[in-house]
DNA sequence: TGACATATGTCCGATACGCACATAAGTAAA
DNA sequence: TTTACTTATGTGCGTATCGGACATATGTCA
């Protein structure tokens, strides 16, 4: 039997099949603190509370461009940082349905995170409240402005501590930070950016040394505008070699 | 509406689905070097070929359980360090039909990966040649104890990549090489563990005394038996507190 | 011109690591 | 019994890195 006899003679129809959507962290770093967008629910199941967005994988579709296409669709965005970060299957995470969920997550800068803000009224900006220190890991909150807990729909407090914690264990060996940036940024935003990510505060001239002597930052010879002290130098991720 | 009655009306069957499966790369480090256990495809497609173990999702399993479903029933094994890898979910990766699998790898002992290579005949031991140096990624071959290449089947080269890839990341923050050794060990068999998946040597005082003020480590008091030369000591992995 | 706030640079002590080398403890051969 | 041999175990030293205190530079603003 060729291979072109034996794909006729195959019927994927023999297995109940389970749902597949993909469900899409937005994340940023916004004055300090890390952030997500998020949807409020206006059917059921978990109506009222608060989702990731997310969609159905099309039959014709890679799980990639399916995490692509909501990004464009639900945040007007294109050209952002996105990975895979984990598969959710749990046979009673949805009680429509069985639908396995596979989690990205997207870094956009601040501009383009508060123009997908903008663009899409429906989204709503949620500071994430990470209880855990270090490399724990678990579920995370989801807060507004005013320090107002958000409840999460399905498992997706747990979609959001992943979202942290690969952040937490990329930002020193990748590019990641840099994603959460503008093309031009000073040594002290890109310490922000850090400090956010990892919850903690970094000795500032200890965290320099490491990036300047890191190699990947290019010195501008610009400098901030603005500010009303001693303006600091602009820096531009060095292109790879 | 409430709840019940919207999952009443609720309609899964509206969009097509994709059918679900699990590949399993059952990992272990044999004579100095990262192996895993392959499956000869006797069927279309990739007739000949070599895979990776896997199966279809049960309507009514979760992933997690499916991996360890599989690794029963494949490797009559239960008990190992399983974790899911990454999900796969190109559109043309089986030309049989829209088939997105989820990667997992389980961690097996010496013993055990060779218990389980005798208990399932069609099982065979394939060494995995990495030609990539530190955490860069890509696919890795398969080879037999001979050096002879085994032509992987799907896009399994790129499972077997990602399996090694996550186990040198997380060599140094987490236990996963004491997933790969007895019980009892001595720190010459923990360092080739590491050497073979890192892919490089290690400094022999500077590994021990990492490891031994780690304080992951308890010694037994007893002592390897079996050496013409002076025993090593051996050292079980401390329990978590 | 001087106060002020932050950027930038320097110095020092503590720590981890690579590496050379010394010592210990078994087996096996002389 | 003694000696050679092999690996385990331990020590000392130079180097790189990091946290942290501190000094200096450079802008705005009163």
């Amino acid at each position: 039997m060729s291979e072109a006899e034996f794909l006729e003679t195959y019927d994927p129809a023999r297995y109940e099949r389970p749902s597949v959507a993909v469900d899409l962290v937005l994340m940023s770093v916004v004055e300090g603190a890390t952030a997500a967008l998020l949807l409020r629910r206006d059917d059921h199941p978990h109506l009222g509370a608060w989702a990731l967005p997310g969609g159905f994988v099309g039959i014709d579709e890679s799980l990639d461009n399916a995490a692509r296409r909501l990004l464009a669709s639900k945040a007007r965005m294109d050209h952002a940082y996105v990975e895979q970060l984990y598969t959710f299957g749990a046979v009673d995470r949805d009680p429509r349905a069985r639908i396995i969920s596979v989690a990205y997550f997207a870094l956009l800068p601040p501009l383009r995170f508060a123009a997908a803000l903008r663009a899409s009224p429906e989204l709503a900006l949620a500071g994430l409240a990470v209880s855990w220190p270090g490399e724990t890991g678990g579920p995370v909150e989801a807060r507004t402005a005013d320090g107002e807990a958000l409840p999460l729909a399905f498992d997706h407090a747990d979609m959001l501590g992943l979202a942290v914690l690969r952040l937490r264990g990329k930002l020193d060996y990748s590019d990641v930070a840099f994603a959460l940036l503008p093309d031009r940024f000073t040594l002290r935003a890109l310490q922000d950016v850090h400090e956010a990510i990892l919850g903690t505060r970094l000795n500032k001239p200890a965290f320099r040394r490491r990036m300047l002597d890191g190699g990947r930052l290019q010195a501008t010879g610009e400098r901030e505008t603005g500010a009303s002290f001693r303006p600091a130098e602009l820096y531009r991720r060095r292109a790879d070699d």
